[in-house]
DNA sequence: TATTATTCATGCGTGTGCTCGTGGTCGAAG
DNA sequence: CTTCGACCACGAGCACACGCATGAATAATA
């Protein structure tokens, strides 16, 4: 399991090392915002602990810029405020939890346990997989029964959604409306031309994703 | 577990928070409906306790708007009138509870327990089961004695409504009616033919659905 | 502009729902 | 007990809407 703390105090940094260490994690240690950045971005960490108040480039600044860059790791925010104001601020720029100086050190090694668990616990952060079919939102891979297929985006888009909805039917109506983004039917037959071609690429037998006359179309996994 | 409470009375909010902390789960206040709008989109609570008189946006309308979001967090409210209007108002909004002040904590506590515990099980709510005969609203699987049986839509919303009817019986109007969408007798066995069919598919020895003579159907659940 | 992605338009095949008609069942009256 | 009429069951067949696939046209992207 590995985690970045950015941190610029020297002491809090090396408490957070040592500890984490102790516990097992393999820990890189960033003290300020563009050093954090750059290794977020180039190693693939399974959650990041992130001072808010950091030179050059603040906490909220350097999570928004990963979640723009479509870097999925889980953040821990540490703050010295414990004002509702700074916890949303940090929430809503993407981070997962938030915890105020000064704390336990016990308190923060449940944290990150319970953020590596959560995250791998949902597929959703990154990667959807039903029966031999996988999808990486992130890289953009799908693969069926092993082999790589590349898909175009609308796509790329209905076997997101699809693999969103394993094992129950979803409707034409459903799909216009969050694949498409149409609010209303176009009247044409877009959805079945879109979902024969997938059909093509990665069900050419009709056995995963079939269809149910009068309602739509339901994604069974391969055994 | 993680309960959020959206509460502007400083006196009953600190009575609230403490006691759920006491009983163990972890609690977060907003003190305006804007604040908790903010929390609750941006963290997985399993209960939110809403106030429906709130400073800012009120407990009512943030409530819709989580809804809006796709924000599926068991709702409690809170408020000081007990009418009935209120209260039709709140489930209306999407919340699942309803409690007025002032109230004892142990009540509350119960609350939130069963409010959290029906969240946990909730995928029951879809399925209408009779003796040996289930039928899935969502994935659309019906099963009988156990195999499963694959039903066209007629006969799949023919079914779903003699299940929501066990035990008693329902004239062809009232099939015609809730089944076909007529509001008319066509004039035809439409409905006999459907019943039919069905029962060749999960009822061929007639013990099931019965006729009764003059009246219409009955469904009776195998022992 | 060249290239790819998406949508439109068409004809074909088929599942689905409906009607029809016959034969069967029930129940009340003779 | 028999007869008769009304009601019901269900197989057969038909028509139609629905879904599918394909190529052409348009739109988006480089």
């Amino acid at each position: 399991m590995r985690v970045l703390v950015v941190e610029d105090d020297a002491k809090i940094a090396s408490f957070v090392v040592k500890g984490l260490r102790q516990e097992g994690f393999a820990v890189d240690h960033a003290p300020d915002g563009d050093t954090g950045l750059a290794l977020a971005t180039s190693t693939a960490y399974d959650t990041a602990i992130v001072d808010i108040m950091l030179p050059q480039l603040d906490g909220i600044s350097l999570v928004k810029r990963l979640r723009a860059a479509r870097c999925p790791v889980p953040v821990l925010f540490l703050s010295a405020k414990s004002s509702v104001d700074d916890r949303i601020k940090g929430l809503q720029a993407g981070g997962d939890d938030y915890l105020t100086k000064p704390f336990a050190f016990s308190e923060l090694a449940a944290r990150v346990q319970a953020l590596i668990r959560r995250a791998n616990q949902s597929p959703e952060a990154t990667r959807l997989t039903a029966g031999d079919v996988t999808l990486d939102l992130v890289t953009r891979e799908v693969t069926c029964a092993g082999r790589a297929v590349s898909l175009q985006p609308r796509e790329f888009t209905l076997l997101a959604f699809l693999l969103r909805h394993v094992g129950r039917p979803v409707s034409k109506t459903m799909l216009l409306e969050h694949v498409w983004d149409y609010s209303f039917d176009p009247q044409t037959n877009v959805v079945d031309v879109v979902v024969s071609r997938l059909r093509a690429k990665i069900d050419p037998d009709h056995t995963r994703l079939e269809t149910v006359r009068g309602v739509g179309y339901i994604f069974r996994p391969h055994a």
